[in-house]
DNA sequence: GCCAACGTTGGC
DNA sequence: GCCAACGTTGGC
């Protein structure tokens, strides 16, 4: 089991969509690095569910439902399918994470543009005993 | 293959 | 709305 972290601007996609919509494709994505992590995905993984822009919290976790396939209009870029799996009861918020130094390694902080990334079981586990 | 120009992301 | 970071493009 793998852990991840996938951003949407809530302008664009949020998380009450999500939660009403249930399992979509998360495409768009159109950068390598973020791709290679898609890629990477598999069946089962969990993902965090980070607001961009507005918000700039982490406020809930999806399921990874479908693998990792080509996109038809863009073949060097595809897309995963989640499912919406759980709402945090406590969102995340980045200036939180900035403020403690257990996240002084996340990527969320280390690269901040990057849209879709890994995260570490413990960082996982850290924020689900803070958020849960 | 280098690097300047440009575009995009996302925090502030 | 601004701007820093940084990835991508294209000329050479």
């Amino acid at each position: 089991m793998n852990y991840w972290l996938l951003k949407s601007e809530p302008a664009v996609w949020s998380w009450q969509q999500q939660c009403a919509a249930g399992t979509t494709h998360w495409d768009g994505v159109r950068n390598y690095q973020a791709r290679n992590y898609m890629q990477a995905m598999r069946l089962g993984d969990l993902a965090f569910f980070y607001h961009s822009n507005e918000g700039k919290e982490i406020v809930g976790i999806v399921t990874l439902v479908r693998e990792y396939y080509p996109d038809p209009e863009q073949p060097d870029f595809g897309m995963v399918d989640v499912a919406a799996a759980q709402s945090l009861k406590t969102p995340i918020t980045l200036a939180q994470m900035k403020a403690d130094s257990r996240f002084d390694n996340f990527l969320l902080l280390r690269q901040p543009r990057l849209s879709v990334m890994p995260v570490e079981k413990d960082v996982w586990e850290y924020i689900l005993s803070i958020a849960l």
